[in-house]
DNA sequence: GCCAACGTTGGC
DNA sequence: GCCAACGTTGGC
């Protein structure tokens, strides 16, 4: 059992969306980075913690508690000539990039980037490293703890 | 919209 | 394999 973070423009994909999927389940598509899709392939296994955090938006933050919900498949927009996520080198013998499902299990109260920078607990976790953009990060256990405290302080 | 930081590409 | 140029990320 593990603990990752992993961002989604909310534009694109909002924690809000996941919880409305059926199943509260939807895949985790348009990862174009390898060490992220290496951490999906080789690390993340069914069930592991994902804090849900939104980028690229006014406020910047983690919007809810989601888990790992499938085993890692080819991210079928590599293969989509009409997407933006489109990859001329990927084949279906030999796709380049992948997926999980992510299940969404709850909101807390929205968790601002600029909050969690003020936390010392926090102070080691990847997202806040000075020039880390990684879409998927790994989080420890006590990373994840604190968090998901301050996630439960106040409910939406 | 700016720009720092990082990743990728491609010529050599 | 080096590294300059270019593209992307993402907070501000």
């Amino acid at each position: 059992m593990r603990y990752w973070l992993m961002k989604s423009e909310p534009d694109e994909v909002s924690f809000d969306d996941v919880l409305a999927a059926p199943a509260q389940t939807l895949a985790w598509f348009g990862v174009r980075n390898y060490q992220a899709r290496n951490f999906m392939r080789d690390a993340m296994s069914v069930g592991d913690g994902i804090l849900f955090y939104h980028s690229s938006c006014a406020v910047p933050g983690v919007a809810g508690i989601a888990e790992v919900a499938s085993s890692p498949y080819p991210d079928a927009t590599q293969f989509d000539a009409a997407s933006h996520y489109h990859d001329p080198k990927a084949t279906l013998e030999q796709p380049r990039w992948i997926s999980v499902d992510v299940r969404a299990i709850e909101a807390g109260r929205y968790l601002p980037l600029a909050e969690m920078r003020s936390i010392p607990a926090l102070e080691d976790m990847v997202l806040l490293q000075k020039g880390s953009r990684l879409s998927i990060s790994p989080v420890t256990q006590a990373q994840w703890n604190t968090v998901v405290a301050l996630l439960k302080e106040g409910k939406r």
